[in-house]
DNA sequence: AACATGACAAGTT
DNA sequence: AAACTTGCCATGT
């Protein structure tokens, strides 16, 4: 990531940490805030999520709530996130993401 | 310029 | 344990 925290940069970084999200794998907002420096900011997070989803090359879907639920799906307008995520590997049931521990994918830890 | 809102999360009551 | 409150940062009104 790059090595400037400049406010402006949260979109560019959570868009990073994401296009970094191996295939099959999930992580949550507050993971990615607690990368980017602010822990509870993952209000911001979701901000830029909402951002991402304009753009082709940020795999929003990959993002969830720190149950594993699919907050987000109705923000996306062709593809449903649970068709995304399945097409990723990802099993989807009931909104929320099977064996989410097991999927998920902290960057704090494995990307360091 | 001030206030409200939003794909959240953690701490308190 | 469930509900409520606070923190976070950028955007929109």
């Amino acid at each position: 990531m790059p090595p400037k925290f400049d406010k402006t940069s949260f979109f560019a970084d959570v868009h990073d940490v994401v296009r970094l999200i191996p295939k099959g794998r999930v992580t949550t907002y507050g993971a990615i805030a607690a990368f980017l420096g602010s822990k509870r900011g993952a209000r911001m997070v979701g901000w830029a999520m909402n951002a991402a989803v304009f753009h082709d090359d940020v795999p929003a879907q990959r993002v969830v709530n720190r149950k594993g639920l699919l907050t987000g799906k109705h923000h996306f307008t062709e593809t449903s996130m649970e068709d995304l995520l399945k097409a990723d590997g990802v099993a989807i049931k009931d909104d929320q993401v099977v064996n989410f521990k097991e999927v998920f994918w902290n960057p704090l830890t494995e990307l360091e």
